[in-house]
DNA sequence: AATATACGCAACCATTTGATTGCGCAAATT
DNA sequence: AATTTGCGCAATCAAATGGTTGCGTATATT
């Protein structure tokens, strides 16, 4: 009986959502497509879906609460821009099994190398 | 106002999760990564957590839900395996970031625009 | 044949999620 | 100075999520 990787440790508000639970949801990974294109406020964000300034920006909130999302305000207006470098967690996360489809492309690689050698 | 990809419909019940979805929990990421290195019974795998067999068993639906993991019936026992073709989609999807934080390796740049920001 | 094992299904429950609405405040614009 | 704009906060609500328990059934084991 191995506790594995799965500690859901809610120490404050803020700490409580990873990178995994923010880019669950389609409307955040949209937001994130739009923002590594180039950063935008709050409200040129929510412009974007029918749905309401509010729901938008509470996706921004949690998307910021786990730093894919940096904000920074300039006068009234807040400026949030991608921070690509948080992205890189899923990225590594993702490193165990990319050998695995690798390993399935060489396969098919070889499988076609046989065939046409007939 | 743009339609986004963020379309959330329900066409029928084994279609109802993504890929995404299925990642954001920690113990089904916890799951996939032992069925990466062997494919097991939902027995077996249980025994890695202190969660019910049923509770386990429900990310297990989940996680086949969307394909990531395959499950092939054996006499009494199922063997579930990892399907990392369709992990593949993470990937793929992850492909429009990674770019910028290769950039952000070359230069930096982005150390002196971070300080900047402050 | 009787029992044990492997597993799914259904009902149920507490918590979380995603969304809406109404309000307030500070920075711009007039 | 008065108004508009940009945005966060709090309350509220339906639906989804993750978990538990109890039960049924088919395959193994004795």
């Amino acid at each position: 009986m191995v506790a594995y990787i799965c500690n859901r440790m809610i120490a404050n508000k803020s700490m409580r959502r990873d990178v995994f639970q923010a880019i669950a949801d389609p409307t955040r990974r949209a937001i994130l497509s739009l923002l590594a294109m180039n950063a935008m406020t709050p409200n040129a964000i929510a412009a974007h879906f029918d749905s309401s300034r509010q729901a938008i920006s509470k996706h921004i909130q949690i998307l910021a609460e786990c730093q894919l999302v940096v904000q920074k305000q300039q006068g009234r207006e807040i400026n949030c821009h991608f921070n690509a470098e948080k992205m890189k967690e899923v990225d590594v996360w993702m490193e165990q099994f990319r050998k695995q489809w690798e390993d399935r492309y060489d396969q098919l690689d070889n499988l076609l190398n046989d065939q046409k050698d007939k």
